[in-house]
DNA sequence: GTAAACATGTAACAAGTTACATGATTGC
DNA sequence: GCAATCATGTAACTTGTTACATGTTTAC
């Protein structure tokens, strides 16, 4: 918990809410989609979350009634909530650590047998290219959309900077499943 | 949890006993430093998932008393233990969620200040670029003492690979840091 | 004398995951 | 008919963090 007891996971939700009003079934989607590769929850931690940051005056909702399905809440943040925010985006970002299976699984390799191992981060590094190219297809439709990112005004900027963190780090980490893959091959 | 309610801490923690026995204090180092950049934990959590191991049948300690200091539990890794780790390395690496806090500042940017979010990269970026650094070091001792990589042997080639993916995590996200911290600063 | 290292534990809390619970509408 | 989407919640459990608790030896 942070600053008047709002968690990580509450700034994300006041982030988006910054935004747009939305419902909490709205905040579970870009949790799963735009936000999802950088922080995610599940509607389990969500829906709470929003009714603490209401209990705390960071939010308001107001109940929509639907026919059949149950009344939406839609979410709206308030002038405190939205400070709250502000001032937190720019203090120091806290590194929590890191916890990589992968990377101990490399660490511990010499418990399994190479050739399987070498399969294993093989796959691994598929996976994350994937995910790479996934991520590239959007930063293509960014620009072809949004133009030239030199001239992206902020919020555009924001989602761009974060699109690019994702595309490196998959990069990244399937360049090394591949060099350790090749490596634990040529050795087996 | 994993196979008979093995934990991904009682696997890092089977792993290093499979190298070595040790005391759960000796475990608690061992996760502080060599380990700790991928895997983590304080005594709070090692010395009860030791004692989880033990009732599992995973390992088994017997007692060295000391004059002052408590009794020293040396715990060793068991057949069934050793074989639950080398089954456990092979398989799948599940790539739990990232939560990334820097990331999420990012994709929020827009709301707050140009000036001071780009201090706020530029420091996180020295930050890891500093960590590479100390990575860095380690690689030229590993280099110095155990010689060419190509021929490390199975242990020294795992511990190389785990490194080696610390190095190039933090090299991305240092770069990342600093075009992000470049590009809000030319903006505001 | 004071802090750090050695050595082990428990308790309280926060955060995150999985499962339970309900129910209409829409597209295949 | 069946699965997915919409829509909201609670409960149980696992994992991880911080604080509480104790006590000696060694180095500065």
């Amino acid at each position: 918990m942070g600053r008047a007891g709002v968690s990580t996971l509450g700034f994300a939700t006041l982030g988006l809410l910054a935004g747009e009003s939305l419902s909490g079934y709205d905040v579970k989607l870009r949790m799963a989609e735009p936000v999802g590769f950088f922080w995610q929850a599940g509607h389990s931690q969500i829906y709470p979350e929003l009714a603490k940051l209401e209990a705390g005056g960071m939010v308001v909702h107001n109940d929509v009634p639907q026919s059949g399905k149950p009344d939406k809440k839609i979410y709206e943040i308030t002038a405190e909530g939205l400070s709250a925010v502000k001032e937190w985006v720019s203090e120091p970002a806290k590194s929590a650590p890191t916890r990589d299976e992968a990377t101990l699984k490399a660490y511990l390799s010499w418990l399994g047998e190479p050739g399987e191992m070498a399969a294993m981060f093989r796959e691994l590094g598929r996976r994350h290219e994937k995910q790479m190219e996934r991520y590239l297809e959007t930063e293509a439709w960014m620009r072809s959309e949004w133009g030239e990112p030199k001239r992206f005004e902020r919020r555009r900027f924001a989602n761009y900077a974060a699109l690019k963190r994702g595309v490196g780090f998959e990069r990244e980490y399937a360049q090394w499943c591949r060099w350790v893959s090749e490596k634990l091959e040529s050795s087996g």
